[in-house]
This record gives structure tokens, C-alpha cells and sequence, in this order.
DNA sequence: TGATAATAGTTTCAAATGAAACTATATTGT
DNA sequence: ACAATATAGTTTCATTTGAAACTATTATCA
């Protein structure tokens, strides 16, 4: 079906809004579309959400965070960091340990089998950006890069 | 020091992620950012949420399109349309005719109320996305305005 | 024609989410 | 020291969301 048929170029009246070509709709599908397509992928070969992904993937590289440090790395917050701890803990992927000085917080850690999973989700993370940055040129890649810290920089001070 | 091994600029392990420096976790936080802040706008100033004023954006531009077009110009599922059809409906913004032939689907359009409000939005809208693309050059924004396109397209066959 | 399948749209139910309240511990200012 | 405040993290509760089931109608085709 060809979907959007009708007029060969339809023109938007002078106050109406494309939104086919307004970017903060673009990127919201765009990042809906792989968001969804990922998380499809980590919940059928690991029953994993990416909430949880990404706290594994921050303690894979950063081991013994506590949870207020993960919040920080991950733009997620901290009722998101704790329920993803908490499954995490549940299913043996995450332990604790008590941080000395402070007994609210802990530091947290993949546990063996927890390195195990994460050792098998990279690569798979890494092919999913592979098969979406095949689209684009080297030069385009690194103008894409640039352009997205410009406007993670403007995004911040919305 | 030799430069070699400083821990300055944290190197990820071989075999971890760095979650910021990864696409989909980069277009996640911003297209996150970006629509949360314009949700606050229009939820504060309008009573909408997003569905509910991406419905109204493509009414304003093809008044008469069923729920199930609406679908399919909006990226949004048939349930959250038919839901936020609901409301609009209920807030008087839009109104039904009926689709003859077909007893099954109903043409929707902004009422004059719902035309009031949209050419309000509309102005916000675009104010919202000049706020993000000033940080980019004109160069920028059309490079990409490509590089999008290509990793819509790519996202779609994922 | 009558049976089967397809489509438009809505509703239901369970799970995900977010905001605010909450518990426990630490810090600050007097 | 001690009250007031701040912080780490969890829980609660109401709302949102998504998937599947559902109703009504239309299309297909044997």
C-alpha cells in the first residue's frame, strides 16, 4: 500500500505544522524505532530491560558505583536506577557491598554471572549501532557525532 | 607523563560499552529531553499530551483523515490514536463525520475550537525547535536533515 | 449466497512509570 | 551536642502504556 498517496507534493498551509519534517518528531520516532527494536532483543535473549542494560553496562565499566552514581551516568533516575538494581539483584546479575563511612549507600558490582551476560550483550549493542550506522559515510558518522553533542549541549539548557 | 596509559580520559575495557559515546543511548537522552520538555509546554499551557497534539498537527494539515490514517502518518499505534481521538473529542477540539461507505471509520477535523488552539501550538512548536537547532550552523542542520532521513530509513528495516 | 477472513476502532487487563511520601543515615549550623 | 536539613535509596499510589481480546462492519471467494 502506497500509504501517504494523494497530491504528489502536499504543501502544509502556512500555519500548520509538518510533522514529518519537525525535528523534535524525528528524533522521537527515530529513538522510538531502535529503542524498541533493542529492547526487544535484550527481553527475548536475556529477559532484560534497558534500564537494566544500561546499569550493566555502566557497572561493567565502572564497578562498585552506587546507585546515586549510576543515575548520574545514565540520565536515568534514581526510582529507575533502584528498581533496575533490585531485578538485577533478584535474577544474581548485580551484588552489593557496604561502602565504609556510609551505611545508606553500597557499591555495586556485576556479579560472575552477571559478567557473563554483559560479555554477551556488547557485541550484540555494538551490532545493532553497526547495523543502523551502516546508512551513513565515515564523514557522515563523525558530522552525526558532532552534531549530536551540540544538541545534547542545547538540550540541556532547554 | 608518556600519554600512554593516563586515566584522564577513561578508556573503556576491551570488552565493555560506553554507554556515552553509543548511538541509541545518545539519541535516547536527547529525543527524551527534548519531548519531555515539550510535553511540560503543551501539558501546562494547553492541557495536551504529545499524542493528543500530534493529532491535532496532521488534522490541521489533512482535515478528514480516519484514526487509521492518522496511524499511519503519525508513527503512532491505532490504540494510542483512538485514545487520544478520545480526548480531543471529549476537550471539543475534535469533531467526527461520518466516512460514507463505510460505517466502520469516521473522517476527523479540528473543530473551531481545536483550530484555535493548534495555530497557538503551532508558533510554540516551532519557537521549541529553533531553541534546539541554534546550535547548529546552517550547514549542520541540513547535513542533518540527510543524516536523519538515512537513519529513518535504516531504523525502519532494522 | 454463505462462510471466512480482513479491517476500523474500542475496551480490558496487567505491567511499566513517575511523583510524592517514606525510612534510614549523614551533615550542617548554632 | 542537638535540632534542622540534606542525602541514599525504597515504597506507595495513581496514571500511562501495550498487547491482546473484543465488537462491528466490510471484503473475499468457493
Amino acid at each position: 500500500m502506497s500509504g501517504l498517496k494523494g497530491d504528489a507534493v502536499m504543501l502544509p498551509a502556512a500555519g500548520s505544522l509538518e510533522l514529518e519534517s519537525f525535528l523534535p518528531y524525528r528524533l522521537s520516532v527515530l529513538s522510538n524505532r531502535v529503542s524498541s527494536r533493542i529492547a526487544g532483543t535484550y527481553e527475548k535473549r536475556f529477559g532484560l530491560t534497558i534500564p537494566e542494560w544500561r546499569v550493566m553496562a555502566v557497572l561493567g565499566r565502572f564497578p562498585g558505583l552506587t546507585a546515586a552514581e549510576i543515575s548520574e551516568r545514565t540520565a536515568m533516575d534514581k526510582v529507575q536506577v533502584s528498581r533496575a538494581v533490585a531485578r538485577l539483584q533478584a535474577s544474581g546479575r548485580v551484588e552489593q557491598k557496604a561502602v565504609d563511612g556510609d551505611r545508606r549507600a553500597k557499591h555495586l558490582y556485576l556479579s560472575a554471572a552477571g559478567r557473563l551476560d554483559h560479555s554477551a550483550i556488547v557485541p550484540l549493542a555494538r551490532e545493532m549501532e553497526r547495523r543502523l550506522v551502516v546508512a551513513l559515510s565515515p564523514a557522515e558518522r563523525s558530522k552525526l557525532d558532532d552534531i549530536l553533542d551540540k544538541l545534547l549541549a542545547a538540550s540541556a539548557s532547554l
